[in-house]
DNA sequence: CCTAATTTTTGGAACGTTCCAATTTCGTGC
DNA sequence: GCACGAAATTGGAACGTTCCAAAAATTAGG
């Protein structure tokens, strides 16, 4: 005989079930002695409420769903952190589930959560983009987080890249910086927006001859390809924006084995934040996306459509934050030097 | 209108319900023009099955459970592979709840779990110890990975903490160090094992007069107050076996800071293999915990008891694995100058 | 073409809850 | 001590599946 029932509770107390029922459910309009006699006979029997048979008659089953796209990115667990705040606090419960980077595992892990019955879905940059998201948002009320999409039947949550890179530029440029590099984080979706910055800024700082933004990718190695096309060029910039953290590291790799110091020789920034970024040595210098509001906002955006019943699709943009450290620095010349050099290639201003 | 059920599939396909659910179930004994029009009938409705309803009537869910302690370490990401691994392999599915390591919070997902009727349960190193295991496992199989345990009704992964750290001992002996000091990780289990290793390969060595071993935790300033200690003392040990990589981060600070070179002046040994230990300018000798099979063999010892039968406890030891990168090298000096200098300490060997 | 054996299909019961309308119990005022 | 309204309690239906015994359809053999 396995777990006991609220009939056995029932039994026990010598109560019907739907008094136990009540009881469970925390009603106020049951005496207490029948509360205390069902609470006692509850916890003799170790009762334990059937989730299953909850959500079968009640349609619902006060579970958010979220599938995590990489669990190994410690980025990902803050953005849950946001998530269970905002979902706990609303008297539901969460369960994940990973889909490991891998698009078949994805919809296995979505499909999974769909057939549990999840009353909302986030889902955390899908490798297969907003395409994730289509079917299920038709079901249940669905959020992306961290892939911008302008899709009609659910929502989305990011930070804005560009203004993160347009900060950095600022940064760099307040230093004293002119040649000011991009190595970019490839095709993504992500990493054009932060190319766009970086380019943006460039040009509203009057720097438009100065953009030179070089093919990476979001990995160390992306990094490392990306510094080694940089230093094979006539001229060294005297910083380097990289699309990320991870990329950054890769960068920070290459100048240590070509005896280049950091800042002294090149700045170095990154973006994301990550821990690879505060570890060791020397702290990187790079863009901190609100990851835990991320998390809060997306869960949110899911109660507004569950609760309040809201339809049309909203595309939340957070303000991400630099976060200045030691990897970068002023230019090692005065920048009137450099910029002199580059006169001639300056059309305007 | 909601989820379409098996009944609507039933009506447009123009069979019983009991067809279409065999249908959906898989089986052969249907003949392929019923199986066409049922799976037809299906796709066009968008039919989805239940999963509440299936396991209220099978009385199982085909879930297994699993409690992460904390989704910001990334080591479990890599447990979390392995047990998707082996339960996916068994036709299973896995949901994940964390306790973001406080100990109601854990309550409260291993509850979500136990409601929602899990067929096993996995905890990965729970903060409130063994204790957690003791209930669930009266309900379901549960394992818990990561913390060593000699309790009845359960079971338990770990890795070897004694043996990985006499392998470091060793290692280090190998290279010529004899004074090996120890910045332990405090009052907790795995803590307790690595230091017993630690001191039991020291006695194995004939080191018993330089065992050195101060009190520190497994966070940075743990490895921080360690080796400010070990700093303050009459002699510089020539390496340091620290409790864990991101103590070993601490120490690598201090001693940068003190301008201490390592290994040139002293060499540095962390545990469990994060990715804190390869990044960066210099690699971290350490030790790695086999993540992946702790995962897997947790799985299967679910397993076990759920298909199998098994009722007596399992604990099973894996074997850690050293990975040595470039914080350890020789001593500076001889180690027979140093064994003289401290040649009237030891009584034997 | 009939019968028996086999394959395919079917309806009803069961799973453990919630919901709801109906019933019982309780308390109060006269 | 009775009537009445309020409060507490109750039993049955429903949720969407699986299981099972039984019915229906098909096939094979003579």
């Amino acid at each position: 005989m396995g777990h006991p029932t609220i009939l056995d509770v029932a039994a026990e107390a010598g109560v019907s079930k739907s008094l136990v029922s009540l009881v469970m459910r925390g009603s106020d309009r049951v005496s207490s002695n029948s509360r205390n006699a069902v609470l006692d006979a509850a916890k003799k029997l170790g009762y334990r409420p059937n989730a299953a048979a909850r959500t079968m008659v009640r349609k619902r089953s006060l579970v958010v769903g979220v599938m995590v796209s990489d669990l190994h990115n410690p980025f990902y667990a803050e953005v849950i952190d946001g998530i269970y705040a905002a979902v706990i606090g609303a008297g539901y419960q969460v369960i994940l589930t990973t889909g490991n980077r891998a698009q078949e595992k994805e919809s296995l892990a979505v499909a999974t959560l769909l057939e549990m019955r999840v009353d909302g879905l986030i889902l955390t940059s899908p490798v297969m983009g907003g395409e994730a998201a289509i079917e299920p948002s038709r079901i249940v009320p669905t959020v992306i987080i961290g892939q911008a999409t302008r899709a009609k039947g659910f929502d989305s949550v990011t930070n804005d890249d560009r203004h993160g890179s347009e900060m950095v530029v600022d940064h760099l440029v307040e230093l004293g910086h002119r040649h000011i590099a991009h190595i970019d984080g490839g095709a993504h979706g992500g990493a054009r927006s932060r190319r766009t910055g970086y380019v943006k800024a460039m040009r509203r700082h009057g720097l438009e001859n100065e953009i030179q933004a070089v093919r990476g990718s979001f990995t160390e190695e992306g990094g490392r390809s990306g510094i080694l096309q940089l230093l094979s060029g006539p001229v060294l910039p005297s910083a380097v924006f990289v699309a990320n953290d991870l990329a950054a590291i890769g960068v920070l790799r290459v100048l240590d084995a070509e005896g280049l110091s950091v800042p002294g020789d090149i700045s170095v920034v990154g973006y994301d934040n990550t821990t690879l970024a505060v570890s060791r040595r020397l702290g990187l210098t790079t863009v901190d996306q609100p990851r835990f509001d991320m998390g809060r906002v997306g869960a949110e955006l899911v109660f507004q459509r569950l609760v309040q019943g809201r339809v049309t699709a909203r595309n939340v943009v957070l303000e991400p934050k630099l976060v200045v450290r030691e990897s970068t620095g002023p230019p090692r010349f005065r920048e009137t030097n450099r910029s002199k050099r580059h006169e001639s290639y300056q059309p305007l201003d």
